[in-house]
DNA sequence: GTCAACCGGATTGTCGACAAGAAAGACGCC
DNA sequence: GGCGTCTTTCTTGTCGACAATCCGGTTGAC
């Protein structure tokens, strides 16, 4: 691990957890190409690479001192993951979400996460996740209200990876990090809405307590909940954050 | 075009109600890599190509009269697809589910599925649902009883397309796609255990009648105690189908 | 007779070169 | 001067050839 460094402010989307998923197969078994395939993955989720940004083979080819070939193949798996569009002839141009497309992202996350959380209850033990249930009461409320946004971030994506890791399910931990991949971005400028990061943090509380009490079920409710909140802050302020 | 013919059994999971997905988009835009790779998609789903088998990059390119390096591209796409699995330096074979992943494809199924008729139902007219309704009733119940399953099974494929079709959302629609075609020989298999379609029946009864009443939630619900009942049936006869 | 090493054939991995197409600029015409 | 067209240049798409690796059979030694 331990990427380069700066310009990664982005939760590390990329590849922590997870090197590669499991039920969608990695691709590039290469360590040029996966490096290649890697920082463009890092660069586009970080908007180092906005959205629009054209990517030329040879330049690419020349910086990472790869044939032009790899670098084809690693567009091609990239337009796959719907991170980059390609147009014949035309090249590939990093992709620019919708608000449609938003929608449907988490309208997926939405049942995908609600039945990660399921069952990350339903095969951990309730209390292994005291910590997490502690790490989200007065902690974070103390970092919210004092503008340490920064560190909530860290603390959501800290929960996802517990929960990515204990649901168990390689398939749903592949979709999962494709999609939050594609709406980590969106989701540190939504924080920004004035009250969303508490509503977010009470929510999450309600879920680990679900989760604490080994309760799926709801827990996987809870979370749906979550999501679905988050979605209508994002219709609600998507003039400022797309 | 135009596949030799026969043993094309599987309800056309490959191609039909969507071309190629409208999320994550489509790989391949030229004709005859796109040829190439929906029949090889046929073939696996079909079990032409049955698990374990081996695909040759030069028998390939030479029967489809294509360069090596498009047959390269296509299996690329269908290991990201989680179709086939390349070893380096040993070539690609078709994928061989384990019994823990059919269960996490069921898994996932459940809720995307459940998601897809949530969505189908709020965003059609409730009215449009009749026509389904009235094939699932005592056509449907014929059929199954007087052994007619590929009816039944074909009824099952317009329900599905339909469903994809109203719910609006390309990001499901692919992913359901995708997944589909990873487990529909299962369910081919899964429907001539005793009674299993019959079961099937009446459970997409149920899914079928709160859509007719536009309960979207109630039929989210059923429709994802359907497929749970179906992984049930596979859990419970695995040694039969797998 | 069994095992190990070796070698030939086959298959995959990689690359550079060539061709086709598109964008940008130059030129001429109206 | 504005506009359409042609040319140039750059970028992408495609292919064939070469190198690396692996599988199978064969040969030799113990």
């Amino acid at each position: 691990m331990q990427r380069d460094s700066g310009a990664a402010p982005v939760g590390d989307a990329a590849g922590s957890g997870t090197p590669a998923g499991g039920g969608v197969p990695r691709r590039g078994a290469r360590p040029e190409t996966l490096d290649l395939m890697h920082a463009l993955r890092g660069r586009i989720a970080s908007h180092e690479l906005p959205p629009g940004a054209k990517l030329r083979e040879q330049e690419l080819a020349d910086e990472f001192g790869v044939s032009r070939a790899r670098v084809r193949d690693v567009l091609a798996a990239l337009e796959q993951r719907g991170l980059v569009e390609r147009i014949p002839n035309r090249g590939a141009v990093v992709t620019r979400l919708t608000p449609r497309q938003v929608c449907e992202l988490y309208e997926t996350r939405e049942v995908l996460e609600g039945l990660a959380v399921r069952l990350a209850t339903a095969n951990a033990p309730a209390e292994g996740w005291q910590d997490l249930v502690e790490a989200f009461g007065a902690p974070a409320e103390r970092d919210i209200r004092s503008g340490d946004l920064e560190a909530y971030a860290e603390l959501l994506a800290g929960f996802r990876r517990r929960v990515i890791e204990a649901c168990g399910n390689d398939l749903v931990t592949a979709l999962l990090d494709a999609l939050h991949e594609r709406t980590a971005y969106l989701v540190r400028r939504l924080i920004l809405v004035p009250g969303r990061a508490l509503d977010g943090l009470h929510e999450h509380r309600a879920v680990l307590g679900a989760m604490r009490r080994g309760d799926a079920d709801e827990a996987e409710r809870l979370k749906r909940a979550n999501i679905r909140a988050a979605a209508a802050c994002f219709r609600r302020y998507q003039r400022f954050v797309l």
